[in-house]
DNA sequence: ATGAAAGCGCTAACAT
DNA sequence: ATGTTAGCGCTTTCAT
């Protein structure tokens, strides 16, 4: 394989004129364009611009061209201008993987994910979640890199993308206690950055959203709209992101002097059937709840559909809120409690890529505040 | 810097055993450990498995090492076991971007997707198609780099993206007739394969779902279930998939005998509140229909709202279909159009792993079939 | 300020 | 069947 120069000096064209030519641009006449397609032809030469044919044509050393690329070493002005002159006229970029080999980065996040059977976890956020995300990262020079990550976890996903030098850090979400993935990641020294946290024993980069603070927006809008028999539909114990907002729900009671009535506390797994049901039960108590809170929107949903059936309108004969504000909230006029995750996007790139270059960000540990929003299904004061 | 066999010659030990002393394995002694230790920090040694580590192990060449990696030329069984033994006892991973800068391919595949502020734009269903072709990617090699695409389609990113060697190939969705970066991949020659189609006059390899065959299942099903005054609501003309959607519902009334009624036709905007105002358009016709059919879940939403409102219920008052079952259909019980996201996410990667590796599939364009799921929106008989 | 050259880890053509 | 070696395109010392 040969390159521009020496396509340039056969023809007795200047560099220039041979690329263009080779781009088919109609700046060259079309006799030159044959006679430089042939020539390419007898070299077997395809069109690839390289730092060498920058420097060619900006007359340089490739160590200069790559000088002015990086910003590194002063360069005189005029040199500085010729090359960035040459880059243009070729349109030259860099190949990122001779970049990548020669300095040992690939300028890639990996960001695994479980394919969400259950359309209420978290990641119903997924989606914009990872768009800021790639945008963030985008500003840096980086890309997201996704891959599945099956439900029963496994490291070796982790592994084989580490050890490829696939990527220059993960992202992590829907942690939990003693997440297997932090407890390998954090023995092998590859950076990485959790949306959420485990136990607070464990030591690394971190963004979270305040779901204590959630909850509590949640409940004293409910008590402020007149409510104090106020219901909760939550998770199973276990999951730190639920009990943090259970806490808060007992926080707010606490606060307001309500004492906590355990009829009303219904622990049930994340769907709308559980969630219908567990209405039932919730209506059933004596006294009954005028309003109910829940950790997430789909079960707010389940609160929705049980009440509908027995002829009750949400909002107006009971309060419900749900959690997360995702696109389904909106839609059916659920209050909600939303995440501010562009904020949280950006967090965890930014302190993600301090941690690859080795310039780590003073803060490394985020606690965010989610915001109330408050739409018919508890706007009604009672 | 140095390699494993030269550590290996100073501490006259075996290879193996460097390695493993280097990892910190219990199967080497603490003073080994440490002597290894020594030796490496004077050499300024950090421990990175090159394929050279492999070779010396195996006592081969390079060469021999990549033969075997790459299942190229027949290797001596015994010769192969050896290398094989290295690479699992040395833990030994192809760096990515040595392979892809000496074969210029990267195994990346780009998808850039618009952040939605519409929640019911199709791509309400990228988490599970990212997911989807992630994982068929995987089993290829391949994976996919993410890339924000801002919502005025800018050329430049894809541009970048493909300049700079970063992807092999594209994904594109949500195109539209004559779309630019489909215009725009087409010339540069870039591998790409689309999720739905533009005009019939362009050949590029796609993977469609048949938008009129699953308009067609949700009228049926309603003129079986006995209605015959149906309405519909579509978006504005203009866009293939919606266009592509509303024949099918007028293919249907031809087949059944019954005349188009224009007043029955509502354009608009996808919103809930759109189609809110729209149902109370529909309702106010004279007659009015006893059925309403929407080109996607979102419109449908809307014209659950306003039958709500209004004190209908739907399936029992007015039979409602949505289409492409999002999640929420799911949860609001609404009958809705399927689409067999994971077969389109298998086909596409599929066909574009046979375009980048100059190996075409005999079929580059696949039309898939939706299928109807009947919830509680539209099951009653009338 | 700029150039020359080594080499990142791998593949593949060529040699043995 | 296996070894040797020349790059892939870039960054980065080290000279000049």
């Amino acid at each position: 394989m040969s390159n521009l120069k020496q396509l340039a000096e056969i023809t007795r064209l200047p560099i220039l004129t041979v690329y263009q030519a080779l781009e088919g641009q109609a700046s060259v006449t079309a006799a030159v364009r044959q006679q430089v397609q042939t020539a390419a032809t007898s070299l077997d030469y395809t069109l690839n611009i390289t730092i060498r044919d920058v420097a060619a044509l900006a007359d340089v050393s490739v160590g200069t061209v790559s000088h002015v690329l990086n910003g590194n070493t002063r360069t005189r002005p005029e040199t500085r201008q010729r090359v960035l002159q040459a880059i243009n006229d070729l349109n030259y970029r860099p190949n990122s993987m001779a970049r990548g080999l020669k300095s040992n980065h690939t300028r890639l996040i990996g960001y695994g994910w479980h394919k969400t059977e259950d359309p209420g976890r978290p990641n119903a956020l997924l989606d914009r979640f990872l768009y800021d995300m790639a945008q963030a990262a985008e500003a840096w020079g980086y890309h997201i890199l996704t891959f599945a990550q099956p439900s029963q976890i496994s490291l070796k996903r982790y592994d084989e993308l580490i050890q490829t030098t696939r990527i220059d850090g993960l992202v992590l979400t829907d942690i939990n206690y003693h997440d297997e993935r932090v407890r390998y990641l954090l023995k092998s020294g590859v950076p990485f950055v959790a949306f959420g946290h485990t136990n607070e024993d464990w030591d690394f980069p971190s963004v979270e959203v305040d779901g204590r603070l959630g909850m509590k927006l949640a409940v004293e809008h409910l008590i402020a709209r007149g409510h104090e028999r106020i219901g909760l539909l939550c998770w199973p114990e276990g999951m730190r992101i639920g009990d943090v907002r259970v806490q808060g729900y007992i926080d707010v009671l606490a606060a307001a002097g309500i004492p906590l009535y355990k009829p009303w506390i219904v622990r049930i797994r994340n769907s709308v059937d559980h969630a219908f049901l567990a209405t039932q039960q919730l209506l059933a108590a004596h006294p009954r709840p005028t309003a109910i809170a829940c950790t997430n929107d789909v079960m707010a949903l389940g609160v929705k559909r049980y009440l509908n059936q027995i002829g009750l309108e949400a909002g107006i004969d009971v309060a419900i809120t749900g959690y997360d504000d995702t696109p389904i909230a909106e839609l059916v006029e659920l209050t909600s409690i939303r995440q501010p995750i562009d904020m949280v996007a950006a967090k965890v790139i930014e302190i993600l890529i301090g941690e690859i270059e080795g310039k780590p960000v003073p803060r490394r540990n985020i606690l965010l505040e989610p915001t109330l929003v408050v739409r018919a299904s508890s706007r009604t004061q009672r």
